[in-house]
RNA sequence: GCCGCGGUGGUGGAAUGGCAUACACGCAGGACUUAAAAUCCUGUGAACGAAUAGUUCGUGAGCGUUCGAGUCGCUCCCGCGGCACCA
């Protein structure tokens, strides 16, 4: 009878025999009643689950079994993302390689998974490793090529020294560094596959509004994006037939301009035969970018000898060569209006140019601008601009820019931050980008047919230092044959980034189908990926998506952009990969430092589920925080919530299991407390308010162990259904063994509460001039009026003393407070 | 500098504009025990106070709106994250 908690006795039970029925698998959909509920994928790495994947996954489970219990059709599936330098460099330091260690990798993780109770429908695990899934990888590319999305292109990128490899804009963090690695990014020349994903800038901004995502996360892709309307002028130069056109943002202020500045590298420096500026460009080439911000912000820079005739009022404008402008940005040349820009005023100041005062602040300051204090970048009223004179600035930059177009001296333009995507790796652990070069035909697709291109398995796999990948010295792999003229060729030897596989293995989860992959044809045309698609079951696109943070504007943009393409070329018809995001938060060690290895103070989920149980770890994880909330691990409070699973435990055992309902007199104050539980949670869970939940049923177990008879066998079954998504096993083996319930807790229907049944005591506070003096009951279903408060709030001894005089008004609010102003 | 998020007990945190500090951890006292662990019970924002009487103060600071503000508005301060010689 009395049976003592130990779930290592049963969780491993209950994993078997899920898996056995089949209990979480994908029951069929339409698309009114679909929830696709997806955790980012991970990279499974030779350390093991992580806590905090343990955060994320069970965070996801819960949502996904509390809409299951609600009778939605339910996605929620998991696969691995194995390619990529992570995997790669881990293979080469254990000398082991990735093509022979990822499976090892893959299958503790999913030991790992199975025994945290995730309700995985595991039928449709892949890994993105698998030809059978990278051939697709591959067939998209060669779609996008042929649409036009994608070309090579000899360019300055970033690379890092260390992994040997070009990258994205994205993948270098802000200090310069690359972010899987930590070390320093140089520029270096090399030949790339590089995405338009720039011709998608204003979709990819637009269609931000309809998301239900974090503000945190679209405030880092619309920075990111980063659009901005100006106008690039014409300036004519003297004694020349030069054109320099400048981007500007603010042409209202170009009656104050006094220089241009060129970035080096801009075409017209390159004509100059100046000493100066040829030593001065030589100089700044040699400077990487690191060591220009290094320098801080003093600016240098060198005199053309050339003049710019400023369009507006005839002015010469001395020409300059900075390494301050960037070549990257706009038109690579700048026109410089010192008295209303922080930058141009220093390098105004450097070299003794005019500084003219146009825009007149809210401080209504007009004297000349003579210190940096005084430089007015912020909102103001014009002068010294002719017909621009007492326009604020918002109509003075319309009306001027409506004024250059007028005249062809200049043309409106939206200039970007995001700049396009530098897709060639020059590692051996990616899809081979599936391209032959051919000197006749030039670069051409694989032949579909073809697919997939397989990655050959080599000894020495180890990235090189010729800025290609080791596959270039595959000879016999390199070498074949035009696919167009079947003459001699040579193929792409780069490889995709890690990102490839995860910008669509959401797609393929709905795709797979265990029960028709073998009658369907998986060959890669465009036949079977539009039947495949429509053989998905409707599951597209992801209702849920829960991740970290940290892929703001790396594999959130790169997904949302493929699928735009998609949709596109019509292969998909919608154009929002996920619609709701969450992000959980980190977690850090007990001693507030991330988990770290070489710090010792990893904990290792294993170890807490042989100690505890997985059900404590997950209800744990769920209660520490709310979801999104960085936050260190604690064994105590851990402890805690393994005090609260074993209570829950211990309660069932106490009860009488074979009283008859008829014979047991139920509490009706505790059902009322249970059904105000139920609902707090079925509340809860959309809105990701885990801790909350959990903090409900601790509320009401402390009040039900007072009496542990006093709810009947129905709702005491309920308590264990609203549990269930947090605690599958410990819900299960009772539901099973207490209840003798044949069916699984999990396919249960989730108990409904209606507002009659919820009886009530409710608290009226009473104010004195809004201070709180005492407390009115009264009952819920029957709100007492204002005469009934009035009257009981005068007899009290608490509120009566700070009745002074006379009340001169009462604010009563029926069901809520009463309050007295004297 | 710009963008976003936040600041509540010793700690993690709770609170549709209406009893601030739920729930948990920790701590203190007690029960059980030869003892410890485990478990259970009680207490636990601060100040004054013998008090589990009572009063005052109290959600980063200051104004404001309101009968009433942790919550709404304004001006700051601090912390975290992202971006940045971006014209």
């Amino acid at each position: 009878m009395n049976r003592k908690y130990q779930p290592n006795e049963f969780e491993k039970k209950w994993v078997e025999n899920w898996e056995k029925n089949k209990t979480y698998k994908s029951n069929e959909s339409n698309k009114t009643n679909k929830s696709y509920i997806l955790a980012m994928f991970p990279y499974p790495s030779g350390a093991g689950l992580h806590v905090g994947h343990v955060r994320n996954y069970t965070g996801t489970d819960v949502v996904a079994r509390y809409y299951r219990m609600n009778g939605r059709a339910v996605l929620h599936p998991m696969g691995w993302d194995a390619f990529g330098l992570p995997a790669e460099n881990a293979a080469v330091k254990a000398k082991k390689n990735p093509m022979d260690m990822v499976p090892e990798h893959i299958a503790t993780f999913k030991k790992q998974m199975k025994s945290l109770g995730f309700s995985y429908d595991w039928d449709r695990e892949f890994t993105t490793t698998d030809p059978a899934y990278y051939k697709w990888t591959q067939w998209l590319f060669i779609q996008f090529y042929k649409m036009g999305l994608l070309y090579k292109k000899n360019t300055p990128i970033n690379y890092c020294p260390v992994c040997k490899t070009g990258l994205a804009e994205e993948e270098v963090l802000a200090d310069g560094t690359h972010e899987r690695c930590g070390n320093k990014i140089t520029k270096k020349d090399l030949p790339q596959w590089i995405f338009k994903i720039t011709k998608y800038a204003d979709r990819l901004l637009e269609d931000l509004k309809g998301l239900d995502w974090p503000e945190g996360i679209l405030a880092m892709q619309r920075n990111w994006i980063g659009k901005k309307q100006g106008i690039n002028i014409d300036y004519k130069v003297k004694g020349s037939k030069e054109i320099i056109t400048c981007f500007t943002t603010r042409p209202d202020t170009n009656f104050g301009a006094t220089f241009i500045v060129l970035a080096p590298e801009h075409e017209f420096v390159k004509k100059i035969q100046k000493e100066d500026v040829k030593k001065y460009v030589k100089e700044a080439a040699s400077k990487s970018e690191i060591e220009r911000l290094a320098e801080g912000k003093k600016k240098t820079g060198v005199f053309t000898g050339f003049y710019a005739i400023n369009n507006l009022n005839g002015k010469e404008m001395p020409v300059w060569v900075s390494d301050f402008v960037l070549a990257s940005f706009g038109t690579g040349a700048v026109v410089g209006v010192p008295g209303h820009d922080i930058r141009d005023f220093e390098f105004a100041k450097e070299f003794g140019i005019d500084i003219i005062r146009v825009v007149v602040g809210s401080d209504g300051d007009k004297s000349p601008i003579t210190r940096i204090e005084q430089v007015q970048e912020k909102e103001g009223i014009m002068i010294n601009s002719e017909f621009l004179n007492g326009l604020d600035i918002h109509q003075a930059t319309k009306k001027i820019m409506d004024w250059f177009e007028e005249k062809k001296l200049g043309k409106r333009i939206t200039s970007y931050h995001l700049r396009d995507w530098i897709f060639s790796r020059q590692r051996y652990w990616g899809e081979p980008i599936p391209m032959i070069y051919c000197k006749k035909c030039q670069w051409q697709p694989v032949a579909e047919g073809e697919l997939p291109l397989k990655l050959p398995y080599i000894k020495s796999y180890e990235p090189t230092s010729t800025g290609e990948s080791p596959l270039a010295t595959v000879k016999d792999w390199v070498n074949t044959e035009c696919p167009n003229c079947h003459g001699p060729a040579k193929r792409e030897t780069d490889t995709m980034p890690n990102w490839a596989g995860s910008c669509w293995y959401f797609i393929r989860f709905a795709q797979i189908q265990k029960s028709n992959t073998k009658d369907q044809k998986d060959n890669s045309s465009i036949e079977n990926w539009k039947l495949q698609i429509e053989n998905s079951g409707n599951w597209l696109p992801v209702d849920w998506y829960l991740g970290g943070a940290e892929h703001a504007v790396l594999h959130l943009l790169y997904s949302r952009f493929w699928v735009k393409a998609l949709y596109d070329l019509k292969l998909l018809d919608f154009k929002e990969p996920f619609l709701k995001l969450r992000n959980q938060g980190m977690i850090l060690a007990e001693d507030h430092r991330k988990m770290s290895k070489s710090f010792g103070n990893v904990i290792n989920p294993d170890d807490v589920v042989s100690e505890y149980g997985a059900d404590a770890l997950r209800i744990y994880e769920m209660f520490m925080a709310p979801f999104n909330t960085e936050i260190p691990w604690s064994t105590k409070a851990l402890q805690g919530s393994y005090r609260f699973v074993k209570r829950i435990w211990e309660l069932y055992q106490k009860q009488d299991r074979n009283s008859n309902i008829k014979d047991q007199k139920e509490d009706t104050k505790l059902v009322s407390k249970l059904f105000k539980t139920i609902k707090k949670i079925t509340s809860d869970i959309p809105q990701v308010k885990f801790n909350t939940s959990i903090a409900a049923m601790m509320e009401f177990l402390n009040y039900w162990e007072k009496n542990p008879n006093g709810l009947e066998k129905e709702n005491a079954k309920k308590f264990l259904q609203v549990l269930a998504p947090f605690a599958p096993f410990l819900t299960e083996e009772l539901w099973d063994s207490f209840f003798g319930e044949k069916n699984s807790i999990h396919l249960s229907t989730w108990p409904k509460v209606g507002d009659e049944i919820i009886e009530e005591e409710i608290i009226i506070p009473v104010q004195v001039n809004g201070k709180f003096r005492d407390t009115i009951k009264s009952q819920k279903s029957k709100v007492k009026s204002q005469k009934e408060i009035e009257k009981l709030a005068f007899k009290s001894e608490k509120v009566k003393k700070f009745i002074t005089g006379k009340v001169k008004k009462t604010v009563y609010i029926p069901g809520k407070i009463i309050n007295f102003i004297i």
